[in-house]
DNA sequence: ACGAGATGTTACTGACCAGTCACTAACCTG
DNA sequence: CAGGTTAGTGACTGGTCAGTAACATCTCGT
């Protein structure tokens, strides 16, 4: 946790290259559970596996987590953070614009689909959003990872509300709705269309003329 | 199976009608199977669960089904023959017309979700699609299963692209698409957003706006 | 009333899975 | 080198779950 043992994990003269240096068992678990939590869901991952995964074992995984529920949920949260970091670079070059943040933003959507596999900043799109699957699989009565979720779906909508607003739109609202609607479909359809010739390939273009529609 | 077995099912004459006539069991099972998967998953409901609700016991289950996964295939097609029905009751009075269908089509979404619940054509909708859903639980190397929900959701994409084709749209397959988006976002934000003022109710509208854009 | 098919009961197997315990080994720091 | 921290091992508990076996009972058409 402190500085001086980030340091530590820096190799002061240069060794032996065979395996670089191995990050912490904790960083591991989180890396190997986002992993296998997002290709197979949540209910579909069991700890053990986790622990294979990372390189260590169960005992590990109990120090540095009290359940497998904490394990998850700070595993939404690394999405949710690891999204709006991609949003916010999507967005970045056109502040002030909001139109143009939009349809950045449905851009880099396609782009992400378009893309080979997991890219640079770390986003996974292959199977969709990993907050929103996991909707589907967290248990109702499980107030504390339902709250994540909702939240940030919450934070998703409000955010396309404000751009419509911002682009002085007509009905506001709908059009942040709409656009909301169409995201979420794109994340949903990769589900079942993986490859890059699924529906999403046409949300740019039904973006535009979303917006376009509302400003009459 | 027989027509024989089918007809013994209706009373002949009027009987004590304290309990309705209880189906077979394998019927019994198959509501269930429904009613359970819809609301908790299908890792989340084991084979105990089902035969509990469904008034019966394992072996009348394994008597009826070889396995779990062959209810949940027979789950699936059941969901999916249901959904195809309600759509086409839904565009049944504008034949003929694709922009109407589509625009009945879109507005019967926003009824089923501001229906109370269940409701009488048997689609349920408090957490999106069945079979959408399913797609995120069902292991990647279960081929059958898989299939059977590619299989809908390409079906839903043909029609929806007929439909723009039938109207004259331009670029009919991406506004097909595109409203596929839609239609697919708002099942996907039920599960976050379950009462009636999600960004699914903006759905009739944000159709009619994308037709609009693609009809100049 | 009878037989056959449908259904129920109880108990079981074997696999999986979350979480724990006691103990050991490596490593960093002072 | 001492003592604390971090990580690894293997065995274990208690529970869940899919699926099976043997046997008992019910129901319905004839």
């Amino acid at each position: 946790m402190s500085a001086k043992s980030m340091a530590a994990a820096v190799p002061l003269v240069s060794e032996a290259p065979a395996r670089s240096e191995k990050p912490r068992v904790r960083d591991r678990i989180r890396d190997s559970a986002a992993d296998l939590f997002y290709r197979h869901g949540i209910r579909g991952v069991c700890v053990d596996a986790i622990v294979e995964d990372a390189g260590t074992n169960k005992m590990s995984f109990y120090r540095a987590f009290p359940s497998k529920d904490d394990l998850v949920a700070e595993y939404l949260k690394d999405q949710e953070r690891g999204y709006w970091q991609w949003w916010d670079d999507a967005v970045a070059p056109h502040a002030g614009d909001a139109r143009r943040q939009v349809e950045a933003l449905m851009q880099a959507v396609v782009d992400l689909v378009k893309a080979k596999a997991k890219n640079d900043c770390g986003c996974r799109s292959s199977r969709g959003c990993a907050l929103g699957n996991a909707a589907v699989e967290i248990p109702e009565d499980n107030d504390k990872l339902n709250a994540i979720v909702h939240d940030y779906k919450a934070e998703i909508r409000r955010r396309l509300r404000r751009y419509a607003r911002e682009m002085s739109a007509r009905e506001p609202d709908s059009l942040g709705d709409a656009l909301m609607l169409l995201l979420e479909g794109g994340y949903y359809t990769r589900l079942t269309f993986p490859n890059n010739s699924g529906p999403v390939t046409s949300i740019a273009k039904a973006a535009r003329a979303l917006i376009d529609a509302h400003m009459s």
